[in-house]
This record gives C-alpha cells, structure tokens and sequence, in this order.
DNA sequence: CTGAAAGCGCTTACAG
DNA sequence: CTGAAAGCGCTTACAG
C-alpha cells in the first residue's frame, strides 16, 4: 500500500505537506502542490479511508435500512436517497434484511462505520417499546425515518400526506357515483398502511358512505394478497365497485385477479392504488394512484441526516410532503358527476 | 464515544485484555472475560470499526456496482448478493449510478473503504479499453464481474448461459411451427444482450429459419424500447408471429403495446422473455422466459471474491450456469408439434 | 508556507 | 492467562 509517507519523500516534502494536498490546504505554495499532485500520479496514491476516518470521526458513508428492496417501491426510494447522498459527496451502505438488518445497521452506527442511518421502514412498535431504534435514539445516534414514521417517537422524519391522499382517492370516487368500495390495508405496524386506513375511513364518513365490513381486508403490501383478496371479492354476489388498496402492488394484484376472472377494468370496477411506483404507468396496470414527491422526500431525509450529524442536539423535526391523485386508465377517465376531477386531479381540497 | 481503554478502566484490566474478550480469543480466563463483558454492557461499548480496519486491513465490506437499481432485474440481483453477504458476516455498500458509480467505487477500493467489488454491469470494452475496472484489476483490487461479463479479461466472472437460453427459446419456438420470429437486443455494451443475440442467430440458423433484418431492433433494456418496437411490428402488413426479446423488462413493453392494439397473446402473437424476474410470473405479464440461478450466481460470486482477497494471486476462474426456459401463458401452453417441450421446459438437450 | 510530533482506537507480537 | 508497547496512516494544533 503506498501512504502518505512514500508520497512526501518521493516528492521531497514532509507527510504533513502531503496531507494538505490531499485536503486541498491553500496553505501550499502552488509548486509544492504541483511535485506533490506528480508523485501522487505516479505512486498511484489513494489516502486511505480508515485512518482518516479515525482522526476526524466522519466515515462520509451513510447507511439506509430497507425492508426489501424486492418489493418495487423500495428501489425508487433507494435511488432517490442514493442521489441525495451521493450528491453531499458520501457514500451509501444498504442493508435489506428487516429485522436482521436493523440490527445490524445499529450495531455499524455503534461501531463508527457509519455517520448516520436512514431507516425507510420502521414499524409502530418502536413508539411504545423498546426497538433496536429507540436503543440508537437513546445512545443519540443519528437517524431519520423516511416514508414511514412512529408519531410521538422523538426522531426526525420525512414522510407522506398519507390520510390526505387516501382523502383524495374517497372524494374522487364518490364524486364518481361510487358506493360500494373496498379497501385493502397493508401491515398493521407500518404507518403508511394504518394512515392511509384513517384516512379511507375518515373520508368515507365525511361523504356519508358506510364501510361494509367485508369490504376492509388485511393486506400485507404484496401482489399476491391483493390477488386474493380480489378473487374472493370479485367471486362474490355483491362484489364492490371499486377497490383501493393502500400501495401500488397490491392493486397491481387486484387488477390480476380481475383480468383471470374476466372482470373488466374499469367498467366494471374501478381499481386506485398508491405511490404512483414506476411500474403502475405501465400500459399492464395503468394504474390510477397517488403520487408523493419521492426524490424531494429523500433530498430533504438527507439534508435532515446530515444537520442532525453536524448537531446532534438540534431540534426534532417533522416534514410531511403533500399527495396528489394521478388518474389514470384503471379508473374511467371520462367526466364523471364531477369533471373537475379529470382536469385537475388532486387539486380539488378536501371536505 | 467509549473506548477499550474506558472498559479496561472499569472492568479493571488491561486494554489488551479487552481487545481479547472483543475477537473473542481463548486466552481469558473466564472470570476476567465476565468481568469484561459486564463492563461492555455497562458502558454501552462497541469497537470502532475504523481503528480496527486501520490496524487488520480489512473493513468487513463489500462494494456492488449496479447500473440502475430501478431496472426491475437488479432488486434482485442485489438482494441475492446482499444475502450471500450478510451470510459471511459482511456488509455491503451499493452504488448505483452507472458509470459515475463505478468510478466512485474503484476510489473506494483504493481508499481500502471495501475489501473488494462486485460489478453487475461491466460494459464490453473493458476488454479492450482502459477503463477504471482495468485499472482496477490492474492495481490488484479483488474485482469480480456477476451477471456481464466481459471475455478476455483478467478477473473472476459468474454468468448465466446466456447463448443457451436463447437456443432454448428458439428451439421452444421452432417446433411450435413460427417461422416469423422477431428478436429486440438490449445494449451492445452488455455481454448478457450480446450473448443472447449470438445465441438466438446460431440456433435460427441450425432450424434454417432465415432472420428477416427488419425483425432485428436493437433496444436497451427497457419497458418502453420493448413498446416502441411492438407498435411498430404490430402495425406492420407483416408482423413477426413470436417475439423474443433479450430481457424480461422488454418483453413486458411488447406485451403493453399488444394490449393497446388489441392482439391477443398467445393466439396471435407469442412473446419470450430473459431472466424469469419476480415480475414475469405476475398474472398481468405470465411471461414465458429463461430463467437464471439468480441466488446460486450472486452465492458463487462472493465466494470467489473472498477466495481472490484471501488470495490475490490465485487464478482467474469463469463460472457460467446453465439456463432453464419456463413456459407461461405468454406462448400457447397447449401441446404444439413437440410436447416434450411442455412437459420439459428447458431439459430438451440442443442441436 | 512548511515540518516535527502527538494522537485517533484498535491489534499484535513480545515478554512474563 | 495478562500487560506494556509499538504501530496501522492519517489530521491537526503548534512552532517556526
């Protein structure tokens, strides 16, 4: 390995001279520099990146905790991060694995291997009893919640307009005629799912519209419980008219449970998802959803991390990011009672 | 921040001991050792991750360079090598951004930030040019490419069949009697589009089935290159019968442009992908496609990785796993002239 | 503008 | 089984 001490004798000055360079010191006499940045190229020198994070104890490197990257929300999100911080010039350690990798990416913030962590899904528990998040929290770790958050937990947090978009997605179809719809949920710890249930609920009230029981299912975020839970549905005597289901896979599901049954989209149901994920624009889905701002959400988890690194003590804040409804060919696109709503989708206020 | 030297304080040993207790060395008595690890508890210890990398030379990270996460092919191939990581007690830190990622990472294993790297998407004129991969590899950085590969270069490579898979498929959709065959590339940078496109032209002609050029398009991979391409053939006085296209992503744009006009598949129309991603078994795609041994692939290649750091000298060795056609709703299940093909998707030998 | 020296928090011979 | 000491490769006052 050559260090910093080669590079100063091969270029005739002191390590310390050799260490300014590297920091781009102005307090170089620029011919210096010059012999200095040759031997550099010459020697192939890199400075290595576990001594200087001892001296300074930054590591420059951020890590992200994500339950499962195979679910498709999660590499938009990680996408959006990892332009974010590659852009405050760190780097980024992933860690997949829920719980396993929870653990262990606290652990790396103990150990110093990372300056900070970003967790993308936390769960509800974590308000209540003691996580391996409260433990960081407590050892005053720094960490931001992005997407989904723990109300009252003290951390910063990055999230979505989760009850005011399912709101939107209500008075959309019931401005639509629409009286017969089901809902299907996502895990009960994560509170983008138990959110956009208030939310559903909440509005459905507002509009005077009873929830049928059997028309609020459990979901777990994937396809294949929206596909169940739509063939069931959809086999019934009195099926609904419309299903809205709290993340996008899951109402990729329903739409595939429609089409084997024969069912048509969306004359004879109208199917809403949400996150507006990449794939939902896909002729297959053309899924209508609501959107959230995703790479602002990140920029802004980033920005967050990094001011809570700087100062560990600072204020915890709060950022909610607005929903906007995207309409699309899984809802009809023609006027309905309202046509408002195909002009302007998720501008129209609530209530 | 606690230091082993604070544990030795109050443990009320040497800080030499307590670096024993943390590697877990034999030589503790075990009443000190007890000692020692109340002290841990107490004080909330963990090693810091930096001194130690500065001291053993090696960080316990591995660095993966992927080319777009948001490529439904890659959560995949990620969460695959992620597992292979975590499983031999290693972390790993991603980059996602094509080029500028690569060039970000070779930095880092300069720095000794990683102990190796793992490249899922080498582009061909690595094998000719200098790129920061061959100057990588030049340096002696343990490199491994998984999935691309790029022929003729010095390093550990771990691929999928690929000239194979596309045999297969012809073979499949040879004996089917289509005669009309059309083919979408991806990159003619990537070995995966490039193998896969020899492999397709060698088997048309070994069935003596004449390639027409204008059933030749290069695409890059994505949903809509497969959608562009489609309308066009579809709107065509003479479209292709069966299209094959070298990946999975691009094979679901050709089924959206099949929908939007109005053909159906399978009766007219069959579409084959590559890759058997989570995606193609979705009952909106029901693709039929060549599957890869996706966890074998990314296990075998952290394996060679950490024989290479164990052992930078040891020989360069090319893994390539055989590839198997699974047949879905996206060709005609029903028996056509072969029905062995049905019943055996993939084990028919070539030739 | 430049350099000698201390020290970041560990691991690892070495000596006992 | 235990400890004193050197040293990994940097950064950063401090002195000149």
């Amino acid at each position: 390995m050559v260090t910093s001490r080669d590079v100063a004798r091969a270029a005739g000055v002191s390590q310390t001279t050799v260490s300014r360079v590297v920091r781009n010191s102005d307090a170089v006499r620029p011919a210096t520099r010059e012999r200095v940045l040759r031997a550099f190229e010459e020697l192939g020198y890199a400075p290595n990146a576990a001594a200087r994070a001892m001296k300074t104890s930054r590591t420059g490197t951020i890590g992200v905790v994500v339950a499962s990257i195979t679910n498709p929300l999660y590499p938009e999100v990680v996408e959006a991060l990892s332009l974010a911080i590659e852009r405050s010039g760190r780097r980024m350690l992933l860690w997949n694995s829920g719980e396993a990798g929870e653990r262990s990416a606290i652990e790396a913030i103990q150990q110093r291997l990372v300056d900070g962590l970003i967790f993308t899904t936390a769960t509800l528990d974590s308000a209540t009893t003691e996580t391996t998040l409260t433990e960081a929290l407590r050892h005053g770790s720094p960490c931001v919640l992005v997407t989904r958050g723990v109300e009252g937990l003290r951390c910063d947090q990055v999230v979505g307009d989760n009850r005011g978009g399912a709101a939107l997605v209500v008075d959309y179809l019931a401005a639509a005629g629409h009286r017969r719809i089901a809902f299907v949920t996502g895990p009960q710890n994560a509170s983008t799912s138990v959110e956009r249930e208030q939310g559903f609920l909440a509005s459905m009230r507002e509009h005077g519209i009873d929830v049928l029981p059997e028309f609020l299912e459990r979901g777990d975020f994937t396809h294949d419980a929206g596909e169940a839970v739509a063939r069931r549905w959809l086999k019934s005597s009195a099926p609904p008219t419309a299903i809205f289901c709290a993340n996008d896979v899951t109402a990729f599901g329903v739409l595939g449970a429609a089409r084997v049954l024969g069912v048509h989209v969306p004359d004879d149901l109208w199917v809403v998802g949400f996150n507006d994920i990449a794939l939902a624009s896909w002729p297959a889905f053309d899924l209508t959803t609501v959107h959230l701002p995703r790479q602002d959400i990140a920029t802004r988890a980033v920005e967050r991390l990094l001011a809570r690194i700087d100062d560990p003590d600072r204020d915890v804040e709060i950022d909610r990011f607005p929903a906007r409804l995207v309409v699309r060919g899984s809802t009809a696109r023609t006027p309905g009672p309202d046509p408002d709503l195909r002009l302007l989708p998720g501008a129209r206020p609530r209530g």
